[in-house]
DNA sequence: CAATCCGTCATGGGT
DNA sequence: ACCCATGGCGGATTG
C-alpha cells in the first residue's frame, strides 16, 4: 500500500519523489508541511506560511487542505502540467492548466511527509435520492402530481434551459412542470416560469406551470401564486411523512 | 509532526486510534485502506468495497476520497458525534450529525495505514477577485458604471433578497445594479428582475435596473432586454483587457 | 466551444 | 431556525 514515504525530504529529494511519483498516474500522493501557497486563474489567492496537506491524486488533481474545513484551501481539479521543481533552494510545486488559465504554486518550507500510496482499486458507488430519480418516479406515476396528468416529454430542451417533465392534463391543456429534491426557492419559481413563458409563446394557448417539489419557502411560494403559477407538495423520499396524504414515490 | 503511526491496525487497535485522537481535536487523522462507505440523510449513497483515504480534521468534519477526483465521494461538513466501535470484527466509524439529521458509516476492512498529524498552525488566507472587491471598486467609482451615479445603498435588504447597489442616476431616477463576477446568466437576469419590481413597489416610480459584469450570454442579454433592463461591461479584474475603453477597477 | 442546471452542494450573513 | 446569495463553485449534459 505504501509505495514510498520520506521523513522530513531535503528540497532535491521532495522534488524527485513528486516528479517521479506524478508521472505515473497510478498513486495517490501526499505531503504534508509548512508552505506558502498561491493562485492566479479566474481569482487570485495567497496563504501565508502555515501547515497544510497536499493531495495529489491518479487523475492529476491537486487539492491544499487547511486544518479546518471540508473544502479544500486551494485546488485545481483539471492539471494539464504538474511539476516540481527547485527554486532559491526551496522545492516547488506548479500546477497549471489551460481554460480557464490557472495557475496553483505550492512552495514547500518544511516538508515533514511525503507519501506516495497505491489506492487505485475503483468500486461502485451508488446515490439514490437525486432529482433524477425523482423525475423517473414522476414519469412513471403522474398521478402523484394530479389526477389525469399525461407526460408528453422529459428534459425537454427549449432556448431558456431544460423543462423536467412536460404534460397535457385532464383538460388537455399543457403543463409545466418544475422538480425540486429539496425546498424549492425563488430561483425555481423563476426557472418555472421561463419555461411557462417559453411554452406559452410556441402558440399552444394557456399553459399551466406546476412546481413539485416536499417544501417550499414562503417568499417563493407568494411570488408563484402572484404569477399564477401552482405548487405541489411531493415528497422526494421513500420515508416521507404521512402516506395517506402523500403517497410514496418508490412503491 | 507525525503524532502517531499505525500500519495494517487491527480492529480495536485502529477503534483506540480513532477514538483517541478524535476526542482532542487537535490534530488530523487518516486512514487509508479498503473500505466500504453508507450515508444516509439528504440523499443516500452505498460505495461497495474499495481503497479509499478517509481525512478527519480538527474541527470534526469528515470526508472519504475515492483514488480520483476533486471531489470526495462522501463527506460530511459539521460532525455532531464522530464515533468508532468494534462491529463483527471489523472497525466502524459513525459520523453523524442532526439538522439535517445525516449519517456516514465506514467499515475498514483492510486498513494499511492510519496517521495522526500536528496540524493546525492556521494562516492567514486571502482572495481578491470576490464580487465583494467588486462591489467595493464600483461603489468608490460608480461612474464606472455610468456617470452622474450616486451609490445610496449596498446590500439592501429587500424581501426578495439583497440588492448589490442601490443609487441614484442623473436624472434623479432610482437605479438598481446587480453584480457578477463572471458571466451573466439568465439566472442574473431573474435575480435583477425580482430586486427591480420589488423596488418599484415601494412606490418612488420607475426604477431602472442595470446588470454589471464582465460579460453576458446570449439569452441571458435577450431575456435582459426584453425585460427593459440594461447591461454595463465591468472588467472584473485589474489585467481586464483594453484599459482605454474599459477602465480597471482597482486603481 | 458555449449555456444550462444539479448538488448530500458548502459557506456566510441576514432577519 | 429560515432565507438568500456567492463560489476560483465542480460536474454532467446538451447543442
Amino acid at each position: 500500500m505504501i509505495r514510498a514515504q520520506l521523513l522530513t525530504p531535503d528540497p532535491a529529494s521532495l522534488t524527485t519523489f513528486l516528479n517521479t511519483h506524478t508521472r505515473t498516474r497510478d498513486c495517490l500522493i501526499q505531503i504534508a508541511g509548512l508552505a506558502e501557497v498561491n493562485y492566479h486563474g479566474r481569482a487570485a489567492s495567497t496563504a501565508e506560511v502555515g501547515a497544510y496537506l497536499v493531495l495529489i491524486k491518479r487523475d492529476g488533481s491537486l487539492q491544499i487542505h487547511a486544518p479546518t474545513g471540508i473544502k479544500p484551501m486551494n485546488w485545481q481539479p483539471r492539471t494539464d502540467e504538474l511539476t516540481a521543481r527547485v527554486e532559491h533552494g526551496r522545492c516547488i510545486l506548479h500546477a497549471s492548466r489551460r481554460s480557464p488559465e490557472e495557475l496553483v504554486r505550492v512552495t514547500f518550507l518544511h516538508p515533514h511527509l511525503a507519501l506516495a500510496l497505491n489506492l487505485y482499486e475503483e468500486a461502485s458507488f451508488t446515490l439514490s435520492g437525486s432529482e433524477k430519480q425523482m423525475q423517473d418516479a414522476l414519469a412513471r406515476h403522474p398521478e402523484l402530481i394530479e389526477p389525469g396528468l399525461t407526460v408528453l416529454d422529459r428534459e425537454l430542451l427549449v432556448d431558456s434551459g431544460g423543462i423536467d417533465l412536460y404534460a397535457r392534463d385532464a383538460q388537455g391543456q399543457y403543463v409545466v412542470v418544475e422538480l425540486k429534491r429539496g425546498r424549492a426557492t425563488q430561483d425555481a419559481v423563476s426557472q418555472l416560469g421561463r419555461y411557462v413563458a417559453t411554452a406559452q409563446k410556441s402558440g399552444v394557448g394557456a399553459v399551466r406551470g406546476i412546481l413539485a417539489a416536499p417544501s417550499i419557502t414562503a417568499p417563493a411560494l407568494k411570488e408563484l401564486r402572484a404569477r399564477g403559477l401552482e405548487f405541489r407538495e411531493i415528497g422526494a423520499w421513500p420515508d416521507a411523512p404521512a402516506p395517506a396524504a402523500l403517497p410514496s414515490l418508490f412503491d
